[in-house]
DNA sequence: CGATTAATTGATACTTCTCAAATCCTGTGG
DNA sequence: CCACAGGATTTGAGAAGTATCAATTAATCG
């Protein structure tokens, strides 16, 4: 696998790793190891304790953890320029989520004692992490609220909205992640044939088009009523 | 009220603030003022943008957020030498949670500035912050899974376990916090009418005592197994 | 002690789950 | 490139779990 230039990596506007000086910035570039990952493939396995964190460069992955039954809780996605993997370091605590793959991805391993050190030496460097940690617990408590509150029917409605936001549209104007009838079901907290017929509902209502796994959204504004998406 | 000192305040220990040297913490102990709230006072709103945050010296809280109907969500709580707002502060947005003391309170209020100069200062403080942070995200995590995945009835039993774990037990042996049936409702995310159904069936089946809102967990290894709660 | 809020109970309706069976796709190997 | 195996998707029917509405009763707070 080429090894990727930090410097010039176009993820690195986004992330924390802007904050570092071009010292500090070699440093990472001089020990961290690039790796490219298949589709489908795990970077992270809930339980284990990480060496390091992983720089997504390009690629998009999901996070999701076990329930009491062995189902699947996607939690959040990850993509170009996240980091993954900086919680269980920060806390000492075991993964609390599997990081798999949803397309090829391309991502680097950058050790922990890297990212210690550049918490130790550099203030903005954590300050950066912390305020994306925030964020992330920002969107959890309204993730939670959700659950809590909405049927699964405004719940789907919801989750196809932020699937569009988090991702975007293609060229034809599909919303650019492709993901199984299953994996919907595991965001949304439901079984997968109710969301396969909420599914057709919404075709049926014209709010989306569907061709096998990929979606079309062609009445956003009804889907939010639905959704009960006040933003 | 009273201007407590921080250098003996029994809840640092537990704190951030722990981090700091003596100078740091004697510009907190000069900087800060302490405050009394009584039981049912809201100490911040949700959406309003606070100047600093509080350290809870004693006392109990909710931070709670209102879904799409004006529902009340219980996100989590707060105590002894718990940090509020301090998310709000960090990420630069409004305050997510509406935080709302649950009995007499008294907390000392840091303005914000106070808290950028500290992580600026001391990347101990930060390291603690953010393992605070990451905790409260991997319990984030957790809560989703449950509330995606679990019954109504697997979520109340596992409720009532983790009050007790959060704020432990009176001389008598109830759960010491003192809740109504719709702040339960508002926790487990389901209606109060199922809450009080419920209550009155694990009553029923011995696993609870229950007298007003005096709580007793009499078989915490059946209500276990009933929530699914296997730590 | 009223007055208000909280808690309880009952009846009914609705949403969602579960199980089963049939088709449709998709990725893979020949 | 095509056929095939195994997984993914779809549809139906019935059961179960919760929500909702309404009416009482109990508890709490000035």
């Amino acid at each position: 696998m080429e090894h990727f230039d930090c410097a010039n990596c176009p993820s690195r506007i986004d992330s924390p790793f802007h904050e570092l000086s071009v010292d500090e910035l070699t440093k990472v570039q001089n020990i961290k190891s690039c790796t490219f990952f298949k589709k489908g493939q795990i970077i992270f396995h809930e339980g284990n304790r990480p060496g390091g964190i992983y720089c997504i460069r390009k690629g998009k992955v999901k996070l999701s953890r076990l329930g009491s039954d062995g189902k699947e809780q996607i939690i959040r996605f990850g993509k170009d320029s996240d980091i993954i993997g900086y919680r269980s370091i920060l806390s000492g605590e075991n993964l609390s989520a599997t990081v798999t793959t949803l397309e090829d991805t391309s991502a680097c391993f950058v050790p922990k004692k890297i990212l210690f050190d550049s918490i130790e030496g550099n203030p903005k460097f954590s300050l950066r992490i912390m305020k994306e940690m925030s964020r992330e617990l920002g969107e959890a408590g309204r993730l939670i609220t959700n659950l809590a509150q909405k049927s699964v029917r405004e719940r789907l409605a919801e989750v196809i909205l932020v699937l569009r936001t988090t991702f975007g549209e293609t060229e034809e104007g599909n919303v650019d992640i492709s993901l199984t009838r299953e994996e919907l079901a595991n965001m949304v907290g439901t079984a997968t044939e109710s969301v396969i017929r909420l599914l057709s509902e919404f075709k049926e209502d014209q709010l989306i088009e569907l061709k096998g796994r990929k979606l079309k959204i062609t009445n956003p504004d009804q889907l939010a009523r639905i959704g009960k998406v006040f933003d």
